[in-house]
RNA sequence: GCCCCUAUAGCUCAGGAGGAUAGAGCACCGGUUUCCUAAACCGGAGGCACAGGUUCGAGUCCUGUUAGGGGUACCA
């Protein structure tokens, strides 16, 4: 079965090359159909402006290309009426026969009918949020995560098999000081009169863990030298803050299919294989007791440092050995990473590093998400970790509740930066267009339990019988969806999801509003059944919808 | 300085690979309920930062200006 678009798609080329063997069109090749769906309800609901494309190449007037491509349209497909209207557009309605057997095509494949092929079975790695297990999660995570795993169901509806991944950065700087600042509170809470370091998390949650470690494992780590407490008492730790991190990550309903340890490059080998294969092609350099990648040789504006003076890689090195393993040892098709704009400076440098490793760059997607503001009250203020000043994700979603947590995130795209008015989301949260659409799936329910308990079974409806405005209008909308994931998946911009499910609650709650479903008169019940139909079908799809964003779908509010 | 992102209604944001009259929610004004959920529906008012360019056509692409955010470390 294909979409609607796809078929429109087909017949518009086939139309094309209809009109070639005749001769009434001058053969030239052309891919692209053209066809787009008119917000204007009277232009028909799909578009072509092939016409007006064509008419430099063809040397035509488009008018006439329209008229010629019109008259060779196949006829007993999707199409019901194809009208040329100046200055060249050809307005597409599709047929309505067709139209309304989509509504058995949906009952019969509640699970399948919005998945597309583009994907090809190809295999994706999305990695997201992997903050530094320096801590419990923040709401600053909470937009990464809650596009990553959008794009994720996105991109395994469109066909690819997905691999949802969070990188742990267990080694390096930051770790250290996770550690010394673990250390610090443990000694704390055994009564030492220590400073937390001026670089230390000031962080509480680090404090729990603290107390975890002394509940556990006593006054051991004090005995130890230095180093030794706090490479130990950091290992200790590690465990509990993932724990942490993982129940924070499932309040948003997130489940990682691989957690990947930094430190394994090095046990595996990796980082120094992949330190040795750009050192063997002549991309690094010792300098001031550095080792450095001549990145300017490819294409960068400047090198970078590897290897410190002081032996301890760099992050970007690092980052180069993960994106290396993932393509080359994990040979995944593609990888996409969901990334705080605050790393953008680092994409280009990383992708030629990985060109240098051979392989093909245009493989690996950042997706940046810009930063996000928390208003409270009348100030928008700026959180950040240093400044201890956080809110605590959980606390957000405790607060707000993970369908509206989804559905605000979601609902920006990633490139633009974004205000959570948290006093709106927490006081007002009846007025947030997510009830809007989780209303809509209620009252749906609400009509199929009243049909249930008044004993009316509508798996005999006829479709056909439907065909009022709204009815056709609901429908039409409802067949966007596999458009609507396609636009998602080729831009890597889930927030297309929630707008449409928006128009598809507003579409259904017109429907409502303009046709009564069960009729008491029984000369209606053939209408009332089919109505049901179209209801239950309208269920599958606004259900989809939310299920793509893995929010849920009430039957009562 | 250089690089990236952004600028659309009073506010928060869409505008789905340039298309025909730019949309939604909130806020404001007015209306709708003998009937399946009024958390709904209908109507009103209100906008593409500025200046050029590309073309049949620009909110969308290009250049410049202005404003905001981010980056430009042997931090991550």
């Amino acid at each position: 079965m294909s979409t609607a678009s796809e078929l429109i798609r087909k017949d518009i080329l086939a139309g094309l090359e209809s009109a070639f063997e005749k001769g009434t069109l001058p053969e030239i090749q052309v891919d692209d159909a053209a066809i787009e769906r008119p917000q204007n309800p009277e232009h028909g609901n799909f578009a072509c402006s092939l016409p007006l494309k064509l008419a430099k190449p063809f040397k035509m007037n488009p008018l006439a290309i329209a008229k010629a491509l019109t008259e060779n349209l196949p006829t007993n497909g999707v199409i019901g009426n194809a009208s040329v209207v100046a200055p060249g557009f050809i307005n597409i309605t599709l047929d309505r026969r067709w139209v309304l057997d989509q509504v058995h095509w949906i009952r019969d494949n509640p699970e399948t009918f919005s998945d597309i092929s583009i994907g090809k079975g190809k295999s994706v790695q999305v990695e997201y949020v992997s903050a530094n297990p320096t801590g419990r999660l923040h709401i600053a995570h909470a937009r990464g995560a809650v596009i990553g795993s959008t794009l994720s169901e996105l991109l395994r509806t469109a066909g690819y098999i997905v691999q949802e991944e969070y990188y742990l950065n267990d080694a390096g700087n930051q770790i250290d000081n996770f550690d010394i600042s673990l250390l610090t509170r443990y000694r704390q809470l055994c009564g030492e009169c220590v400073e937390l370091p001026e670089d230390a998390y000031p962080g509480e949650d680090i404090i729990d863990v603290a107390r975890k470690i002394l509940d556990r494992d006593g006054h051991r780590y004090l005995k130890m030298p230095e180093e030794e407490a706090r490479s130990a008492i950091g290992i200790a730790g590690t465990p509990l803050i993932l724990e942490g991190i993982s129940q924070d990550i499932s309040s948003l309903r997130i489940q990682f299919d691989n957690w990947f340890s930094e430190k394994s490059l090095f046990k595996a080998g990796q980082f120094q294989k992949c330190i040795k294969i750009l050192n063997d092609k002549g991309f690094v350099e010792k300098k001031d007791g550095a080792t450095w990648l001549i990145s300017s040789e490819l294409g960068e504006e400047k090198d970078n440092v590897l290897i410190r003076r002081t032996g301890a890689p760099t992050y970007f090195a690092t980052d180069i050995a993960y994106h290396f393993n993932k393509f080359h040892e994990r040979r995944f098709d593609r990888v996409i990473d969901i990334w705080g704009a605050d790393h953008q400076g680092q994409v280009s440098r990383l992708k030629s590093a990985l060109a240098a490793l051979g392989t093909n760059p245009d493989n690996l997607d950042m997706v940046l998400v810009q930063m996000v503001r928390f208003k409270k009250g009348k100030t928008a203020e700026k959180l950040s970790k240093r400044s201890g000043n956080v809110i605590p994700l959980l606390e957000l979603v405790n607060e707000v509740g993970a369908d509206a947590c989804r559905f605000m995130f979601l609902s920006r795209s990633h490139d633009s930066q974004l205000e959570f008015d948290l006093d709106l989301a927490k006081e007002n949260s009846s007025e947030n267009p997510v009830y809007y659409v989780q209303y809509a799936h209620a009252r749906i329910c609400s009509i199929l339990r009243l049909a249930t308990s008044k004993g009316i079974s509508f798996d005999e409806g006829e479709p056909n019988r439907l065909g009022e405005p709204s009815e056709l209008n609901l429908i039409n909308k409802m067949l966007e969806l596999p458009d609507v994931v396609e636009t998602s998946v080729r831009n890597l911009e889930p927030h297309h999801l929630p707008h449409y499910a928006l128009e598809l609650a507003t579409c259904f709650h017109l429907f409502y509003q303009n046709c009564r479903v069960i009729s008491s008169h029984a000369s209606d019940i053939p209408l009332t059944k089919s109505r049901l139909m179209l209801v239950d079908a309208a269920r599958i799809v606004l259900k989809k919808s939310l299920d793509l964003m893995k929010m849920t779908a009430p039957e009562k509010m």
